[in-house]
DNA sequence: TCATAAACGAGACGGTACGTCTCGTCTTGTG
DNA sequence: CACAAGACGAGACGTACCGTCTCGTTTATGA
């Protein structure tokens, strides 16, 4: 991704590539992606613009490295022994993520481009999956303890606990309050419970 | 909206206004947000760029007159007796929709920019309103059968419903297959039966 | 140059002639040519803007025909017996023209289109020679009084008398003040005296 | 007037601009300024729009600076000994300068905005001043010769002698032939030689 | 420690699209 | 059925941003 910086890793080379980085999520949330110019970057990074794209191809390579690695945060899993709770616990994580609006800008850009062949549509699988084995050991444990059938995918419930979230923030744009992410955690585990996620899952 | 169009609403006028209508989203569906130009839109319309700009402010406004436009299409709601039944129905029927490649760009258009407060931002409420009030009688039905506990929110319900087949497209870019739409109305018919749904919703 | 005009020399037709192309020279004197728009002038005249279009071809030939109309009033030719004081009285006329605004305006319009070959460029030659029509008597006189040589052509005079008044406001954007009038009076009539515009001109 | 060019002066940047000024110059010959457009004169300058519109803000500015640039070329000013000859050698010339399609171009152009607060009108002043610097010598050569009264004010003789050329070229529209040219020179030299031009000018 | 190669600052440039303006033609619905 | 009201095609205007390209200057690394 990039061909200068790993050349030499030390000093002004790795300052330069995080201040853009971070300078590209914060014109992202406060402008947005139609309104984000690769000099308004640059200059809040206080690099030149000849600078930026030297190392990142165009705006779309640009973007697509700083929301990765913004998305690089490691979520702390819950393990309360009860998975009502956790799930809960989960869903409010991710309802914080959602309405932050950093997380909000990032995450509508994603969405916006999730088809885009280069750039930003790549990030997407790649963050997702990461974020999936985070959590296969929540469900795993509470299929040890018999609070959920065993065979559940980890994969499905964790999709099904998040949708609602994301929906309000994308499609409807209704305010994603509390309440709502406890009813996304109660449906996902009322689903998980009737066996719903077990087996061959929807591939 | 439309400044014009209304004063003469018969002949050219109308003409214009749905030839250009129609383009926006074909460019939307060939092209995206971000390689849609006024002058292809025009140039494919087989009318003048100015004719756009006379009608319509900019690219935004444009653009969310067009997304209107196109899902003023109503869904013929299902009705086989069975809620189960009328749920799987109801997620195919929306995975249709969103697999089609214009279905697939216009709610990526969409959810890039619910956040922008003019323009492509304002129409998502509106458009989401009018769905909605097409499945509350399917979901009282249900009740009245006694399938579904008193009191269950079709609002709620339609949301979770679809939510995971938006999330496949918008979050994670998985394929939305026919199984994907079953296991959501499957796990959505689950959490209502479980009374997830009743009473005051998460507002 | 008016088809419609003529035909219907009185009432509407007639009066709305005359307001558009009064409402071209007041756009003129207040805009100037590049500002002059066809719908301001329209809007001006209280008319539409088709029918200004309807009468007169394009924005060319109805400054061209506003321009003539505004230049048929006749100087009031001096005759005091004396051709010097007859010639400082002319030049102090024309200073007066060439400095009201209007007189400004029209004058920088005709300057600038002097060579086009249709519309405004047209103009000048009939024009002008209208002005000297009315100074040869002026001429004669003088000749007849023993003032000026026998011969000395009207034609030639003027110009000379008029050059300098109008290199002010043309070429050097000089204030005209009455001395520099009077000044080009002074020395048209040295030269006049000195027989230079005598015999053969220089056609 | 250009602001990045001072600061690069050699190379591209001053190659670019002198191709554009002199693109400017013949648009104006051949089309004149109602038909010049910013892109026909990057076109011919063999240079994008943008570049021309980066270093003169507008067709205004772009024109004035071209007409300046124009202008500076210095007349070789005669020196016969006899002033009836000098003044008729410099008659000729400027016919020649004014006859020349490009010479007329561009002083129907200074005139048509002889009035505009921004840009060609700026320029004329300035140009007229150069012009008159460059005729003092022979007037005063003329002077120390007796030739001419003491005091004589070239500037008013310089006036006096181009302005029946610059009006057959901008007010009567008639050919420059040389005789009109040698009585343009008669008739100043016969007014500055009655005194005419001694003393306290117009003002 | 110091030479040298990498990275940077500065800025002109070609190019695409934007949104605005005016011109002169053409259509339409109303009086 | 004529004509005003105004939509339209055409094209220039001036702006913003993209991504490329010099040409000097600074800075890090390894000899």
């Amino acid at each position: 991704m990039n061909q200068a910086g790993e050349i030499r890793p030390g000093g002004r080379t790795a300052r330069t590539r995080a201040a853009v980085l971070a300078a590209v999520i914060e014109e992202l949330t406060d402008h947005g992606w139609d309104q984000l110019s690769v000099e308004s970057v640059a200059q809040r990074a206080g690099v030149h613009k000849t600078t930026v794209y030297r190392r990142w191809h165009d705006k779309n390579t640009l973007v697509a490295e700083a929301l990765k690695a913004a998305a690089e945060s490691r979520i702390q899993m819950p393990d309360t022994g009860d998975i009502a709770q956790d799930l809960r616990e989960l869903a409010r994580i991710v309802r914080v993520l959602l309405t932050s609006r950093e997380g909000a800008a990032t995450t509508r850009t994603l969405a916006g481009h999730s088809h885009d062949a280069a750039g930003v549509g790549q990030v997407l699988p790649v963050l997702w999956a990461a974020r999936l084995t985070q959590v296969e050991p929540v469900v795993e444990r509470a299929v040890a303890r018999g609070q959920l059938p065993a065979g559940t995918s980890a994969n499905d419930l964790m999709k099904h606990l998040t949708a609602p979230l994301f929906h309000r923030l994308l499609v409807t744009a209704e305010p994603l309050t509390q309440a709502s992410a406890d009813q996304a955690a109660a449906a996902a585990l009322a689903a998980a419970r009737a066996g719903i996620f077990v087996a061959a899952g929807p591939g």
